[in-house]
RNA sequence: GGCUGGGUGGCAGAGUGGUGAUGCAGCGGAUUGCAAAUCCGUGUACGUCGGUUCGAUUCCGGCCCUAGCCUCCA
């Protein structure tokens, strides 16, 4: 297959370094709130990803971390008066909650930094053993001047970004770009006791930690979030290629595109979120990864209720042609070769939507049970790569308020038994009372159908 | 200011040096008791000004607009 390396930023054949053993670590969410639906797009994303490599490769070792030790969550547990743990915790479940919900599979592994305290304290005293680091007012800090590549992932000039800086630069670094690998804590604040006096790691090092401590010193693809990019995961790249004696870190990276709310991308510190939840609550979750989708994943992708409304239409009208062929059984289950062809091009997701299309007009066409459940099955098996098309059609149209169902089913009855009598006075006068609830009839060949609309 | 991206039809969104993306919406037809759905058909789409070319939305350059990063951020 072929991914666009940001390392390289262009596109490049992936061949994993154990052609039997892909490895990929994602950076996750720190967990001190609700996870709001542009953290949804790299959880999405990359899920599909790990799929479609589970399909091409033997063995997939996924992992997306969380970061449970922030100065976040530290003022968020001092607000609330409780330990750190309270607060991330519960965030955490719900992050793995609304992924959940969105389709997204369990990472093979879902390493917490409160696990990896040692593994980073390891990491730390190498780097300063190896003159990658320094001491200075009981912070450790990475030496910058120390790996002459820095900047190459991001494309950036080490002089250029100290003219461009906006941030105080702190009076114990030997160099504006050093940044901290530990830093000491206040009796309050929460602290392991290391080398260096009781404190806690700085933002970039646990990812270094716990991508080697469960992928090995070169994992395959490193993905997460455009805005990462700088200084996160250049800053991993440092400290992780100096930690391993020159090995390379991550031999492909992937960046995700923000989503945009209102031509701004939506944020924490902008304060434009709309969280998971929140869409929930609007629209299934299949809703909101199909939107998550439709764009391919480097572009920009602007979250507005007529996107929503759009994927649900078309939601609508894959389950239609799977509800009309639930009495077929699926043969082929195997994705297309166009669809394959479109996923494999670097996760080409909103092609690969375009063939699932040609696939829904097919079925609506086809007129033997022999290629009905063909393609049904290639339907099927396309869907499960996206993690679409799972749902069973009657749910899905069914889906809403439990119990007004068998009202709907007796009403959609009660028209029946007036057109057969031809009595399309009554029949009209029920269909528009169901229209009126937000309810569409479908009459076909093969029975009644109805669903709910928005 | 520096570094990255992006500007495609009413909307969303792929792609390509020279025929159709696809979906949603609209319009026409078939079908239907009427609808809905479905099928068929339907749109002077590629920011702007130049250049290269037999030919550019696609390559090159200028300009305009826009997003991101340079600070926490997916």
């Amino acid at each position: 297959m072929q991914i666009h390396n940001s390392l390289t930023r262009q596109k490049e054949p992936f061949e994993p370094l154990n052609p039997e053993h892909v490895t990929i670590y994602v950076c996750g969410p720190t967990v001190y709130s609700y996870a709001h639906i542009g953290n949804a797009r790299p959880a999405v994303v990359f899920d599909v990803l790990a799929r479609l490599l589970r399909v091409l490769y033997k063995r997939v070792t996924f992992v997306r971390n969380i970061t449970d030790i922030d100065d976040k969550i530290n003022a968020a547990a001092a607000e609330a008066g409780v330990e750190i743990g309270v607060i991330t915790s519960q965030y955490e479940q719900a992050y793995l909650d609304d992924l959940a919900a969105l389709g997204v599979r369990p990472a093979d592994r879902t390493p917490r930094v409160t696990e990896h305290v040692d593994d980073i304290i390891g990491a730390v005293r190498d780097l300063i053993r190896s003159g990658h680091a320094y001491e200075a007012e009981g912070h450790v800090l990475f030496d910058v001047s120390s790996y002459p590549e820095y900047g190459r992932l991001s494309g950036r000039d080490r002089r250029e970004m100290i003219a461009g800086a906006r941030v105080e630069i702190a009076p114990y670094k030997r160099d504006p770009a050093d940044f901290v690998l530990w830093k000491p804590s206040t009796d309050e604040q929460p602290g392991w006791n290391s080398p260096w006096g009781r404190g806690r790691p700085g933002w970039h090092i646990e990812c270094s930690a716990m991508a080697s401590c469960h992928l090995g010193e070169t994992i395959d693809i490193h993905a997460g979030g455009m805005d990462l990019q700088f200084p996160h995961h250049e800053n991993e790249i440092a400290q992780s290629v100096c930690w391993h004696g020159g090995k390379e870190y991550a031999r492909y990276w992937m960046h995700n595109g923000l989503l945009n709310l209102d031509g701004q991308k939506m944020a924490k510190s902008v304060g434009n979120v709309v969280r998971i939840r929140d869409v929930l609550a609007q629209v299934p979750g299949e809703v909101a990864r199909y939107v998550l989708l439709s764009a391919h994943y480097r572009q920009p992708l602007d979250w507005t209720d007529d996107v929503l409304a759009q994927a649900r239409s078309t939601l609508d009208r894959v389950y239609r042609a799977l509800a009309s062929l639930s009495d077929i059984e699926a043969t082929d289950f195997e994705p297309t070769v166009e669809f394959m062809d479109a996923l494999e091009d670097d996760l080409n997701t909103p092609r690969a939507l375009a063939e699932v299309a040609e696939l829904v007009r097919a079925a609506n066409k086809a007129e033997s049970d022999k290629d009905k459940g063909a393609i049904k099955g290639q339907l099927l098996a396309c869907g499960e790569l996206l993690g679409l098309f799972q749902t069973d059609p009657a749910a899905w149209f069914g889906a809403g308020e439990d119990g007004e169902a068998d009202e709907i089913d007796a009403l959609v009855a009660e028209r029946q038994a007036a057109r057969a009598r031809k009595d399309y006075g009554e029949a009209d006068r029920i269909r528009d009372q169901l229209t009126e609830r937000g309810i569409v009839i479908e009459d076909s060949a093969d029975g009644v159908r109805w669903r709910r609309t928005g």
